[in-house]
DNA sequence: CGCCACTATGACAACGTTGTCGCCCAATAG
DNA sequence: CTATTGGGCGACAACGTTGTCATAGTGGCG
């Protein structure tokens, strides 16, 4: 800036109110600071900028589990697209499901004070981060609630999505539905286990523990639980999957088996109605999560006091063939 | 920091050498300064540090068309885990396919001083990075190459790919293949035509322009298009698809023709495999285009003055089905 | 006992920017 | 003519941090 104003023979406060379009600045001065500018490539450092005013550094944070899945990248552009329209930029990193990750990347957004931090948390201890939010940084959970403090939150209807899938695969007439999801630590896998068992309990049938296998969805983890369920005397007639990954690597497992079950899908995803059979699914707005964090947020950021709010979403079933197959 | 260090009775140099672990510190004065920062959840402001040490600033920016489109997810998820192991953060943007976008983005990160950018090119006019790059901020191009510029690209073998899907069909009895792709604006799509024309001619099979449609793949676009190609007297027996959007587009378009053309895309996608027939594909490794990219970011980033390089990094057919039909 | 080396610490400036205040000068009013 | 106004501009401090240098104290050595 000082090398703009050498050559433009100004101070380096005159080039400062040009780049902020000051308006008590001599047109002819401005044009000569313009020229300045352009001649020696000059870019103001935000940096030095947000440290002097004091204010927003015009970023935001946001934890995922991982960007690279479909889930997730689908939420990062829902927010990245409302932080736009806020004039703020998205600092992004993957939890790998792995709680000191989460912990670490969100520190390091503080760090560089982000105005505020999305957090789809990976752990079940957030006090952590209550110097942070008392210090002034607004933060918003999505799809899992905070551990262990009070904070905005917006989930899905873990359990009513659930109750209403079960309920369905019982109305085309199966009593034997198995329950295949992410480990039990996950919220969102326990949530819909809850609703599992309040599906099953609501539609009459029995709530058989060997039906439900909760862990870490691979392809060899998901096979093996499914040549589990069904074989045996009493083998699954239909298979709830916990999520989209269960539900792909389900998929692949069911693709070369002679008689296949009937399935319901939590989480709707890409090329779903277009499988044989085309997959039913619980269906709810991705994007509409991230809008809703997102907008919390940037209230919070532009000074909302309000007691700590929980949204939840709607689910609901898409009915596509693959779970109205009978028994 | 001033606050820490009254409260510990000491400088605020004696804070900043505590919070960097530098070695004179006396052990019983280190202590008390932790509980100081401990109590006043002090953490240090990078954007203070990073303009006092003149350093980088630990992030670097990555502009795709679609944080939410797979490929580009993928190509993130790659990105971010080599910053991670350079210890750097990634600040991410969607350009929706539109330059200025794009070079809004790009000199929005250079003002934040990020340490370098990776960009998939929507625009074709890259001189507004000259004097970026040449104050220090090295670019690398990713899946399309600069417009008038001369930088480090990574790309992947489009005419090769493509040939190689035409060669394919030949063999599989099909003479009237068509090309559908995204606008011929978009350096992949017209890449990739040239392929089509190559193999077209090494085939020796009539290169015929009807059978060629581009243009922003969406379901009614990709429909149209379909409906043309698949009518009239001499319809194609088989569609070549330029990208994994125009791919998904078409296998709905698709589903419920009565007769179908073979197909192979250009790009893999989730569920390739499982659906009815298995779709063939031209693939790549997007993860690989990542890592490759970011290398090279930070081999520039660590000072590596050589000149620019291009990278083009294989594709390979993998057979399923959907390519395997005759006509 | 004086000197040196070394440890532990602090004062101060500087990074690049902007807010505050004050100065100069021309134009206008009285 | 003088007094007042306000447009245009610059000097300076400050944001939070760290590099440089200086200083005070301590222990060892000749």
């Amino acid at each position: 800036m000082s090398d703009v104003a050498r050559l433009a023979g100004v101070s380096i406060k005159t080039v400062s109110r040009v780049v902020n379009d000051e308006p008590a600045v001599h047109p002819d001065t401005a044009e000569r600071v313009m020229a300045a500018i352009e001649q020696l490539g000059f870019r103001r450092n935000l940096g030095a900028r947000n440290l002097r005013r004091g204010s927003t550094t015009g970023t935001i944070g946001l934890i995922v589990e991982d960007v690279g899945n479909p889930f997730y990248s689908e939420l990062n552009r829902a927010v990245e697209r409302i932080a736009t329209s806020f004039g703020r930029q998205v600092l992004t990193g993957s939890s790998e499901e792995n709680s000191d990750r989460e912990r670490e990347l969100a520190l390091e957004f503080c760090a560089r004070r982000v105005d505020g931090i999305l957090v789809v948390p990976a752990g079940m201890q957030h006090g952590y981060l209550v110097p942070e939010m008392r210090a002034g940084t607004p933060v918003v959970f999505i799809d899992r609630p905070a551990g262990d403090i009070v904070a905005d939150t917006v989930l899905v209807d873990n359990i009513g999505g659930t109750v209403e899938a079960v309920t369905h695969l019982v109305k085309h007439g199966h009593r034997r539905i198995a329950f295949l999801a992410d480990s039990a630590d996950i919220f969102t896998a326990s949530e819909r286990l809850r609703g599992f068992r309040e599906g099953c309990a609501r539609a009459g049938i029995f709530y058989d523990e060997r039906l439900v296998i909760m862990r870490t969805p691979t392809p060899s983890s998901v096979g093996d639980a499914v040549s589990a369920l069904l074989s045996g005397l009493e083998p699954a007639t239909a298979v709830l999957a916990g999520n989209n990954r269960v539900a792909v690597h389900l998929l692949r497992a069911l693709a070369h088996a002679d008689k296949r079950p009937a399935m319901i899908s939590f989480d709707d995803f890409e090329l779903a109605d277009l499988l044989d059979p085309p997959v039913t699914v619980m269906a709810h707005d991705v994007s509409a999560l991230g809008h809703a964090a997102a907008e919390l947020l940037f209230a919070r950021v532009q000074g909302d006091q309000s007691t700590p709010r929980k949204v939840v979403l709607p689910v609901h079933l898409v009915a596509r063939g693959s779970g109205e197959v009978a028994p």
